[in-house]
DNA sequence: CGTTTGATTGACACGAGTCAACACCAGTGG
DNA sequence: CCACTGGTGTTGACTCGTGTCAATCAAACG
């Protein structure tokens, strides 16, 4: 399966092949996108739901006093506008980072899928609930703790989700952003995010060079960033789902 | 209606009086939980889902170096744990600050719904993704602004919410928090709160005393916070659902 | 080549954290 | 009825993390 995003749907939902071969079948012709450039903007009403199939990219609000802060980088396999049908007007926009090709998913689908195809509609659903946790995690992460451990949580959740996708070699990733943008991400100023890079880089932990971020350490920085990614729902082994519909029903003490 | 649930989700969403009708027996008998009490723990897997119909509970993520995130603070009308069913576990814990008043969702009462009721499917996963809108918001508050503005913000939200469910008199709604839970959620020292809710009282801007919170000076706060409430979709006037479902097909210009 | 963009460095300013003391109040028990 | 308690709000002095400003450097690019 080359398709990253039936590949992770498929791979924590209880989905048949045919309910695969509908979403396939949902999905227009791809679209590419240059790098730096919007794709939305917030209060926009797009007219197709998207999923990126490849490439980075980024959601980001825009405040009146001209800061910018990055809500979520987005990666391959993440339904990255399903707002458009679900709430109708964005409220935040989004912009690739790199070239991108994306999948459009009409509206019209979508209504159908929710009609007839509950679990589709189900798995889409999750996957918008499990957006909605990493947004709590970055809560977290930006309202608790300082710059290092901030910068490697960070990175971690970006590994991890990244390899969900099988996008992560030798703990090594494309990630072509400014240090700029990096901390309009985590919340600090470029220059501050250059001092925390050059001590992660001091420790061993990481290397951000030629675009591409380096792991050099993953437990390190994971305890560093005291990182625990059960908020990402990828665990294939751990059966997420409660007792609903028939994949098991006993409940797990 | 009294139903602060259904209230909410007849304004901004096309449901039938069945559909309403029908929710209203998938509730279970609503349940009294005391003040200051944990209702889930994060890794549980609750085996209903739950309405919040009195009260005010918080979310909150406990680190490992023993400081907590205060996630939202959720009020009546908030489907507070959809989780448990689209998710199975919960990745943060909620808490009781007041006394609370909850209805509770089989799940399979929600599987039923997913089946067979398209219409209010949708409003509830619509539910969910405003959450995540709110969380965007939160990501942005702590990423960008400065104490005196992330406090303000934040009151400014939950005036808005507070009054599309009717809980805001005359600019003042009940809220009986502690500074230091205060901090907690803003990101901030109790002590370093206690001095910005000392500038905003002495700019007129708003009061906390005797457990409730009171806006003087509602126009100057908004500014104050950068506030601008589109991202609550609760704009009755201002269609949002876009062009789907047939109640409107124009998309406005 | 010059030009531009991004990374790096240093000096300094400032917002927020820390620590500790004190004030205030509700509750409690003698 | 009053002393005592514990929790919360308030204040001040000091520290420290992060922001600001500006200069320099390196690499990419026309």
């Amino acid at each position: 399966m080359e398709n990253p995003f039936l590949r992770k749907l498929q791979k924590s939902n209880p989905l048949t092949d045919e309910d695969l071969r509908f979403i396939e079948r949902c999905t227009g012709a791809l679209r590419d996108v240059p790098g730096d450039q919007d794709i939305v903007t917030e209060g926009e009403r797009p007219p197709t739901c998207l999923v990126l199939m490849e490439g980075l990219v980024g959601r980001y609000k825009q405040l009146r006093n001209g800061r910018r802060q990055i809500l979520a980088f987005q990666v391959p396999g993440d339904f990255i506008d399903m707002h458009s049908f679900v709430l109708g007007r964005l409220d935040h926009s989004m912009t690739s980072i790199t070239p991108c090709r994306m999948a459009p998913i009409s509206h019209n689908a979508m209504q159908e899928i929710v009609n007839a195809h509950p679990r589709i509609a189900l798995a889409f659903w999750r996957e918008a609930m499990i957006e909605a946790a990493i947004f709590r995690d970055w809560v977290v992460n930006l309202g608790q703790r300082p710059a290092y451990e901030r910068v490697a949580h960070a990175f971690c959740e970006l590994a991890c989700r990244l390899d969900a996708v099988g996008q992560l070699h030798d703990n090594s990733f494309r990630f072509p952003v400014t240090q700029e943008e990096l901390g309009q991400a985590v919340g600090f100023t470029a220059v501050h995010v250059n001092r925390v890079l050059q001590r992660l880089r001091a420790d061993g932990l990481v290397t951000h060079e030629g675009g591409r971020l380096t792991i050099h350490d993953r437990e390190r920085l994971e305890r560093a960033g005291d990182f625990e990614p059960s908020y990402l729902y990828l665990s294939g082994s751990d059966p997420d789902r409660g007792p609903q519909k028939g994949r098991q029903s006993e409940p797990q003490v």
